[in-house]
RNA sequence: GGCCCGUUGGUCAAGUGGUUAAGACACCGCCCUUUCACGGCGGUAACAUGGGUUCGAGUCCCGUACGGGUCACCA
């Protein structure tokens, strides 16, 4: 076999020892859960050894060229922290990181294994197998492997030209994988796979092979969909005399029909969403991080909240499950909400106002004191705006609300209640919480009754609402006297 | 259909021959509470199935069923 070391190398060398791993999207304009959580375990893997993670892009399908779509994963990167020590973005000593701009290396090594028997020219998508088995009429087409100069011939007068990997037709080959252990396949059943397309662009299976080993990668870590062509890559790796990486499959990401109740893959062409669609509907990157980190993956005790540092920390291949995962938005709106509650004061009121700004227009509002109620009972930030809408104005509303059992409240004592609160609030001095609630506490006081039998028709009065962030005397403050005392008016009004 | 992989409650999952088979989400009930939520307590619910191996099997082996993946000049 010829030297292979003898062959260009991309600028630069190896690192000699240590972790690296690489993540490897294709740019297709978004960064479905799935593709997040393979690049979180990549991620996960290199940090936790101490080790680089790489990124590259795998852009040789020409026909799915997408606008913009790396700059979404470099974003979807950025904000969920997984950042990378070696990229077409920052450089590195083994790139370039993008494999249209790496086209002659590939065509380098496939003319290597040609030389070596390992491949062979054809001209069209007949396999050599094929071919001896004369599944078609040979007479009639010109497709079989041509020898060396019969291709440059055929090349040079513009005729497409495909390499293959050439099969052994006999015995097995085990691939070994560190999630599933050893995978034995039957030789014959592998297909004389292209390595070389007509463009003379790499198919991915072949790019993937030549830029893992050239760049250095330790762990390979992809979705299990790509399993199957794996044992193919072994015997690509012997042809060259390379050494394996360790390769880590993941277990795909399913979903849940709501209607059927049949799982499925995520796809974003039903509807599923992408990561940015998850942020859009108003969940935190560090608990769509740490959720889907969950998913396929067990640090092994009961905890389930961890910071990125602390996945780094635990992450351990051992734990990845074989089985499909399905997706749980409940899990992660719960995941989401423990973060939300996490969040410092202040934090969370940034992170709300505009949300809350969707619906509350008056700028007499004031965001964080609204913010300060809504912290511990938001689940995600697009159930804000319905939340605080009556904060701008009043709903329309039944009466029936001013029944409530649990406050012993009905209409006419609805009615009496806010008569007699009118006057009193519209007296009060000290607009604050302190005061508010001593004023309803003290009236229910005099009358011998539950503060709620006070409290349950006001918040009415000044809500429309059942079910609001907080309670009476918050709302009332945050409200402000001027229109506490006229939706107090109404409600009279509407009872009367 | 061929090949490959998988199968613990509705979902995520712990479990590496001997456990009353964890825990979390969701669901239900109770408590707390000015509503809802949060929080606390409790509850319903699982080893797909049939054969082995073994003193003993969720854990090992084989079959069956079911599910997934893959069979492109896409990745």
């Amino acid at each position: 076999m010829t030297d292979i070391s003898s062959l260009a190398k991309p600028e630069g060398s190896i690192p000699a020892e240590g972790v690296r791993t690489r993540f490897a999207p294709s740019p297709t304009g978004y960064m479905h859960v799935g593709n997040l959580r393979t690049a979180l375990y990549t991620w996960l893997i290199a940090r936790h050894a101490g080790g680089k993670f790489i990124l590259r892009i795998e852009d040789t399908d020409q026909g799915r060229l997408v606008e913009d779509a790396v700059d979404v994963i470099y974003r979807t990167l950025a904000e969920c922290g997984l950042d990378h020590d070696e990229g077409p973005d920052v450089g590195g000593p083994v790139g370039p990181y993008i494999q249209t701009e790496r086209r002659g290396l590939y065509k380098q090594y496939a003319e290597q294994l040609v030389k070596t028997g390992h491949a062979y020219r054809c001209l069209c998508a007949k396999t050599e197998s094929e071919e001896d088995s004369g599944d078609f009429d040979r007479g009639e087409d010109p497709c079989r492997a041509l020898s060396p100069e019969e291709a440059e011939a055929r090349a040079n007068a513009g005729e497409p030209c495909v390499i293959r990997q050439r099969m052994p037709r006999e015995g097995s080959t085990t691939f070994h994988d560190a999630v599933y252990g050893d995978i034995t396949v039957e030789n014959k059943e592998l297909e004389d796979q292209i390595l070389i397309k007509s463009d003379g662009l790499p198919t991915y299976n072949f790019a993937t092979v030549i830029d893992d080993h050239l760049m250095g990668i330790t762990h390979v870590v992809r979705g299990a969909e790509y399993l199957s062509s794996a044992p193919k890559y072994n015997l690509l790796y012997r042809s060259f005399g390379w050494s394996v990486p360790t390769y880590v499959h993941c277990p795909s990401v399913m979903v849940m029909d709501g209607e059927t109740g049949a799982v499925r893959k995520m796809s974003k062409r039903r509807g599923d969403p992408s990561y940015e669609d998850l942020i859009a509907q108003g969940y935190l990157t560090p608990a769509v991080v740490n959720y889907v980190a969950l998913l396929g993956w067990s640090p092994g005790g009961e905890r389930e909240i961890y910071t990125l540092p602390e996945l780094a920390q635990v992450f351990d291949i051992h734990g990845v499950s074989k089985s499909p995962a399905v997706f749980d938005i409940q899990k992660l709106t719960y995941f989401n909400a423990e973060y939300i509650r996490a969040l410092p004061a202040e934090e969370f009121a940034k992170i709300a106002a505009p949300w809350i700004r969707k619906s509350v227009h008056d700028p007499d509002i004031d965001c964080a004191q609204i913010a300060a109620i809504l912290q511990q009972r938001t689940e995600k930030l697009s159930d804000i705006p319905e939340k605080v809408d009556f904060f701008d104005a009043l709903p329309e509303y039944s009466p029936e609300l001013y029944i409530h059992k649990k406050s012993r409240t009905d209409i006419p004592g609805s009615l009496e209640t806010l008569r007699k609160l009118l006057p009193e609030l519209e007296a009060l001095e000290n607009w604050d919480d302190k005061h508010i609630l001593a004023l309803l506490t003290g009236m229910a006081e005099r009358e011998g009754v539950k503060n709620a039998k006070i409290m349950w028709p006001l918040r009415i009065a000044v809500t429309g609402r059942a079910v609001t962030p907080g309670g009476a005397v918050e709302i009332v403050r945050i409200l402000g006297r001027d229109k506490v005392l006229a939706r107090l008016k109404a409600g009279i009004e509407k009872l009367s």
